[in-house]
DNA sequence: TATTGTTATACTCTATAACTATA
DNA sequence: TATAGTTATAGAGTATAACAATA
């Protein structure tokens, strides 16, 4: 099922189309997120400790796949906006614990709905059944990736 | 078919899942191309000068979906390595018009072997059907971009 | 020695918006 | 006035690598 939108053989890669879709989702999200103040990595990051309260910064960004230097830079932002807490582990000096504050926490439905609406833009005119063959893909791709490279430094 | 990695239908979100995928693959294809001195975005250029050559930057800028700054800046890059070449229009003196040199286009072939590389790692264990229908998907994504809000500036 | 988290540094990628030259 | 391209500025996002403290 060739479309004018591919033109070469030569050039038709998975990556490609995946960076400039995201690309765009991104940038739209992210101008959602400005009236929270808000970025999308920062989302990003509380989605996650939404789902693991609490949680150490190394395993955090292993869960992110970033580098905890980026988790420690995103962290420190989001500790000025109070929206998580940094706790000393009591049983190694070394450790901490990440969890969202109450108001972290109540803001996470609200983020969440401006993803909903975001997906609603980009997604909504596909057929249900291509949505969800979408997520499921993307979701199998992230099971695999420890055999493929992602830094975790 | 729901998985460990879904923990909640709060944060089950396909942006979320597009970025985390894109970042990883743009990520190792970023270590690829180092070899050839080329990033990814120069790569996207090229890709797509090998395709519509020649072309103008503003035309360009909206087959990518980035800004004509955004443009310009690559272009500087690709110019202080001799991969394309920015001509004058004859005919307008305020355009120009951008083509791959002899160089550049020799060098697309070797990237895309690289891309369908990375691909490979990320996407190879898909069944067949699954990657078609991924591929498909996003292109279909691409299409409808004009509903939604991608920078033209 | 290995691990946890931080920090210094440096890119890439991209936008916004003002600007110049031309149409 | 409108368009083509440039530039100045800025910020997000992220890595690498060295570091300090602790284990």
């Amino acid at each position: 099922m060739s479309t004018s939108i591919e033109p070469s053989q030569l050039t038709a890669h998975l990556g490609y189309w995946l960076r400039y879709v995201s690309n765009a989702v991104s940038h739209a999200f992210a101008r959602k997120l400005e009236s929270r103040d808000v970025t999308v990595a920062e989302w990003a990051l509380m989605r996650q400790l939404y789902e693991t309260d609490a949680i150490a910064p190394s395993a955090l960004s292993q869960q992110m796949g970033v580098t905890r230097g980026a988790v420690t830079k995103l962290v420190d932002r989001l500790l000025a906006k109070d929206m998580v807490v940094r706790e000393d582990n009591p049983n190694d000096a070394r450790a901490q614990t990440l969890a969202l504050t109450p108001q972290g926490r109540s803001l996470v439905p609200e983020l969440s709905a401006l993803a909903d609406q975001n997906d609603a833009e980009f997604f909504n005119h596909l057929a249900v059944d291509k949505r969800n063959h979408l997520e499921e893909t993307l979701k199998d791709i992230v099971r695999r990736r420890g055999l493929t490279s992602i830094p975790l430094s």
